[in-house]
DNA sequence: ATATTTAAACGAAACGTTTCATTTTTAGTG
DNA sequence: CACTAAAAATGAAACGTTTCGTTTAAATAT
């Protein structure tokens, strides 16, 4: 139903190759450019990607594979890498596998199975082992997040150390030294470092103390750990929170329990920017820099798209920052 | 590099067509279908998609348009839509058009030019003129929100007049007059019918008065309607929430200014669940069925992929639901 | 055992591009 | 104006499947 290169051919009385040049960046006459350009107005006509797929076995489609979207945090990436790769002709195939490593493994070869040029994924199973089968098929990988123990492929990743460092830094700064940390999952390695991080800081001295509270990443998860936290009776007057989710769970809490911030507790927050700015008084928090972490992965893989057998891989370590609300007290 | 029909041909001596057969459900001696199982184990062979979309035309593949996945509500439909698909073999290519009518035109053809065998979307131009190409194309459409005005197509609404009506019988009933709601943008027919559902029914009696504040649809912009509406002093006692961001964003205006609900004003919030749990007292509030819409949404495009000719379009309403919770008070 | 029906396997021709080795045309030179 | 070099157009052979009309093999009936 759809035109088809003959059609043009019929129109035009040029040769295939011709019009496949056209549509490939070669030279042409312009009478010809002209006419080819007039018979695809007038087929309505467009490239069938399958064929074209077929002889140059590239889809123009790279897979992206995330824990969920549920998560503001990879939400946001993924809508940022979609909309670059698309502003460079390629379209992006997103499959979540909801925190399930064998979902993983069976997502990832999904989407080798549609022939997908690359992935981009921020991994589940920290060992990558189910990332050989893509390099396997020569399909490159780029990793958001976290790197992969026995998978050495390029990425993105964040000082989340550091990001603890900062945070430790910034109560020990205001003489704080009983400090709750709101700190996720244990074995998520992003979280773990953003609180070892804090603890290797803080702990510097004996004479501070850190309570750490475990849990998953939820909002709801964030609330009961302040309510734990401080129901504790710990002495805690500083709290640090180490996703957006956990934050804002903490935050409601807070406000729930009439705890002033800063007069009755200060408090660090993670990732969201723009909730900082809406607080009041605004947050002071450790930020990801969640646009360039999207460029990057996006330009990683563009780049290994261009020179596929480009030696080495690269890990770009983008930096976190402290972005100074008034949300910590000099005690 | 990865193997072909051919190559199990040279394995097993069966031909291309037997080998067809087998990969698309036909009936084989079962001797041939050991030894072809055999050869795709030994090669690790996959079906190569651009040959079999070649010729089938078909991708298996799904596109996915939607303004954007910073609201929290699109991204959990999108993730659950996806994963549906994804269960039935079906790819998704995700598109975000940023708000932008122009942009999500070209996303559009964008995914046709990919080659989706369907396209689901969250439409913003509500004409719908931009979905003509896909159904030049024979590409079927489905939509989630709101319907159209000149595209008729299969759709996935919700009853946004009728939860607009039932938040302002739950206001009526506890006995409030002077309502405010954080209305979002009028020009968004998911957002308007909800203020006008509210309106139309609680404006019944002369002696009630409503007061709207329009803006956008984030968390900051539901924080300032709230110090807007208060601070004009209309002895407003019940706020009216239209989705999630403009509700969240004024559940902390209200704590922050010290406004105990439902003591100092009552409150019906909209859209997630989660967060009614998680805030004390319990919010009422006005959920949609996300995952029934997801789910209807991908049923309504894998039952026409099934049936392309299956006459007339399916407009699938569903029920909003008052969630019961204490942030509205009798006076 | 042979004839007949049914089921399974086969061969060849598409599907719509790209590519490479050739041929034709154009432009450039003495 | 013929002659060469460079540029553009050409034809044919892939790419890896599916499909359809036909042949061959297996199963059933005579």
């Amino acid at each position: 139903m759809p035109g088809t290169y003959k059609d043009i051919q019929n129109i035009t009385g040029l040769s295939l190759s011709t019009i496949s040049k056209y549509f490939n960046g070669g030279n042409l006459r312009e009478e010809n450019r002209l006419s080819i350009e007039k018979a695809i107005e007038e087929l309505d006509f467009t490239v069938n990607a399958f064929a074209r797929g077929l002889k140059s076995r590239q889809s123009h489609t790279i897979g992206i594979l995330v824990p969920d979207l549920s998560s503001t945090f990879n939400a946001i990436i993924m809508e940022q890498v979609c909309e670059i790769l698309r502003s460079h002709g390629y379209g992006s195939i997103v499959c979540t596998c909801n925190g399930n490593q064998k979902a993983e493994k069976s997502s990832l070869s999904f989407l080798l199975d549609k022939m997908v040029d690359g992935i981009i994924t921020i991994p589940m199973d920290e060992t990558g082992k189910h990332l050989e089968e893509a390099s396997k098929r020569g399909t490159p990988v780029v990793l958001i997040d976290h790197l992969a123990a026995n998978f050495k492929t390029d990425a993105v990743i964040v000082n989340n150390q550091e990001a603890g460092h900062m945070a430790a830094r910034e109560f020990i700064l205001c003489g704080h030294r009983h400090i709750g940390i709101i700190a996720g999952p244990e074995d998520m390695d992003t979280m773990h470092l953003r609180c070892s991080g804090f603890l290797e800081e803080f702990q510097k001295e004996n004479s501070r103390k850190a309570w750490v509270c475990r849990s998953g990443l939820s909002m709801e998860e964030g609330y009961d750990s302040v309510k734990k936290l401080l129901s504790a009776k710990h002495g805690i007057t500083g709290l640090f929170c180490t996703n957006y989710e956990l934050t804002l769970g903490a935050y409601i809490a807070l406000q729930e329990m009439h705890k002033q911030i800063p007069n009755d507790i200060s408090v660090i927050g993670f990732d969201n920017m723009l909730l900082s700015g809406i607080l009041n008084p605004p947050l002071t928090m450790i930020v990801q820099p969640v646009k360039q972490i999207a460029v990057t992965a996006a330009e990683l893989m563009l780049e290994r798209l261009e020179k596929p057998d480009f030696p080495g891989t690269r890990i770009i370590e983008l930096e976190t920052q402290l972005l100074a609300g008034a949300s910590v007290k000099p005690i």
